[in-house]
DNA sequence: TCGGCTTCGGTAAACCTTTTCCCAAATATT
DNA sequence: AATATTTGGGAAAAGGTTTACCGAAGCCGA
């Protein structure tokens, strides 16, 4: 600091000694922007402007240096990059489980919507393990992610001071603290479960079992509360005995059918906070030897890809991960680039899907076969969406 | 220069102006290795070699510096680590698409693995698409990945240049350039492709067409290769018109079947590149009112999680991702760490998973029948996984 | 032809950490 | 008690980039 800054273009040989020691270096296969600027004959500055679209470096000149990054395939430090502009350019997306394919779709939603805005993501999966889930926080932290969207349905408060307390903006699925920085994305729960639980009810279905994800979870209570308020609205009452809690995995919808079937009285229809549960569900009726849905309907939620090819196609609620992703990252954005006045409240809808696994109740069926409406067997619906 | 401890021994006047500045800056939210060091009146080399466990620093002094490493709930800088370092500790996976249920869980096995060793992981999905991958490449060289594990089960020759050119050690599945620094994971296809196709013929099958993956991808012809060696084994000739091309999709599975249903004659087994295909062609053969495993027995090819919920369960031939995931992060290691000798080789086993959709075909059940042994018409190594 | 203005390009500091080198202090040895 | 040896810790450079600041060159009008 403080040296008369031009003292040395008087003196150009004592500039030249760190020159050339920086060539001997180079020349062992490290490449950087001293590199391409020597190539280029133009100083790192004129380079970095132009990796930066800086309108200031005239075009010829611009042309030469992009020609140089081209032969060299130079590609720029990102971590020298982010450490000078204090700008990581990375997304944190933190999820339940990688393995349930409602994930997957997520990310690909998240990561397609982030590098359109020229993020990258950082993936961590929690598989509900606390441990697992300060692991991911962090690795958020240390990386410098930018903002983290927390996408398992549920979250423990203590851990989220980490990021907190560090100004990470912050976006949440139904429920989060309100402090400035957290954005809350509200799914609709209420329309799509409503409009299943119509459906069902209009087929004349009474008897409807709930299977819950895992309590711990708020969402799953978002969505039981959902059902119940809507199974009421329809004028059936909630047998306790048949809301059962599942865990958001086949195994968890194979276990909680079992526990409905080992009751007294069968429900017609049973809806699943999730479509692996529903898939479980509907393996275990089919190992039962029921039918569906002759015997047993079956509704799902999230309409994940692959509900299109169970047997039969399950009925399900569709709460679209690509939206929810999008909207994920648009939080997300405003935070971090400081649009006037972001929105905190992301509303995400929610709509049934009717396919293959719900029709009229056993009962029912007789009733209208009795009627010599033979002709209306075919459940309503059918097909409508695949 | 100008640190705080000793800057007044030289030349406190001109070394003071910076040192407000930082402290200022320091107020305001910004946490590093000099605030650790300030709290804990000890060097910022103290702290970082307390950090990294370095053995010369003095336990008493360590754990002064760990408990302001506590209170403050200091996390270092991982881009300035890995800037000075020269290790990023990031390993890339690039893989075809995360939507398709094998690879979460080669995700999850390789994520595991990975931070198990102390590295993060860094995913770019390719969706099949050379444009996408050009982007994952760069990515991993801009992040300074230390070793990218290409898991598409193909690509393109000249993109991966650019990887090797910055001698970022590679790893493959099946088939890759002969060079120093890439590693190959050879899948033993043969073994459970012979397995699955001995299982049809002990059945009886004589017409067994096969599903393969895209065409372009390498991995597509070394199943198929297996699978026609396999078929010879047995004596059975191989029908052209029964090879038909999938893309590894259910929807391609669907297609397959389609075509396959609309030739004169129908073949009485299917083998599918993969499991998802198989989902695709169950599904079909479920639409066009085929029983499975009576009219048409399919063997699919992962032995992915949801194969076991499938209706009926998918008999299919199971590769160990995790054994994948992991035996690639051993091959990347050995490279990264420069273990004494790298084997190149690192051999992946495949083996047949018996479940429902496979049985005798039609001809042979009433023969069977007929020879009036109906216990039989179980099909053998019923559920013997599941 | 010269002075002032515009425009373009170079220099060095800053970002945060690791690591080498070196010095000082503490202990051991004669 | 004085020197040799060990140990612990501080200073500073390096790593690759961005950017504020400043200098130089070119251009125009007078």
């Amino acid at each position: 600091m403080g040296y008369p800054v031009n003292a040395f273009f008087t003196a150009p040989m004592t500039e030249h000694t760190p020159k050339i020691k920086r060539n001997s270096k180079r020349n062992s296969a490290r490449m950087n922007i001293h590199t391409v600027a020597q190539l280029a004959n133009v100083s790192i500055a004129t380079v970095s402007r132009t990796i930066n679209h800086n309108p200031t470096v005239n075009l010829k000149m611009a042309k030469r240096v992009w020609e140089v990054i081209r032969e060299l395939n130079y590609l720029p430090n990102t971590q020298a990059r982010a450490l000078v502009s204090g700008r990581s350019r990375l997304l944190g997306l933190i999820v339940s489980e990688i393995t349930n394919p409602f994930f997957p779709e997520l990310i690909q939603g998240f990561e397609d919507a982030a590098v359109e805005h020229g993020y990258e993501i950082l993936i961590g999966s929690t598989n509900y393990d606390p441990e697992r889930m300060k692991g991911c926080i962090r690795r958020m932290v240390e990386r410098k992610a930018e903002g983290v969207a927390v996408m398992t349905f549920g979250i423990e408060e203590p851990l989220l001071d980490q990021l907190a307390d560090r100004h990470v903006p912050l976006v949440f699925v139904d429920v989060g603290p309100d402090r400035p920085g957290i954005s809350l994305l509200r799914v609709d729960y209420h329309h799509g479960i409503r409009q299943g639980v119509q459906h069902l009810a209009a087929l004349g279905h009474r008897d409807i079992a709930f299977v819950t994800g895992p309590l711990r979870l708020h969402s799953a209570h978002s969505r039981l509360a959902a059902f119940q308020r809507a199974i009421q609205e329809c004028g059936i009452a909630v047998d306790p005995k048949w809301i059962v809690e599942g865990d958001h995995t086949m195994e968890g919808g194979i276990a909680a059918a079992e526990k409905l079937l080992a009751g007294a009285k069968l429900p017609t229809a049973v809806m699943c906070s999730n479509d692996m549960t529903a898939i479980g569900v509907l393996h275990k009726a089919y190992r039962a030897g029921l039918r569906v849905p002759d015997d047993l309907s079956i509704i799902g939620f999230d309409n994940i890809h692959i509900t299109q090819m169970t047997i039969p196609p399950l009925t399900t609620i569709q709460m679209s991960c690509f939206d929810l992703a999008r909207e994920a990252v648009m939080a997300l954005r405003a935070q971090v680039e400081q649009t006037p006045a972001p929105k905190r409240d992301y509303p995400i809808e929610t709509q049934l899907v009717v396919r293959e696994t719900t029709g009229f109740p056993r009962g029912t069926m007789l009733q209208l076969r009795k009627e010599g409406d033979s002709a209306k067997s075919d459940p309503p619906g059918k097909s409508s969406t695949v």
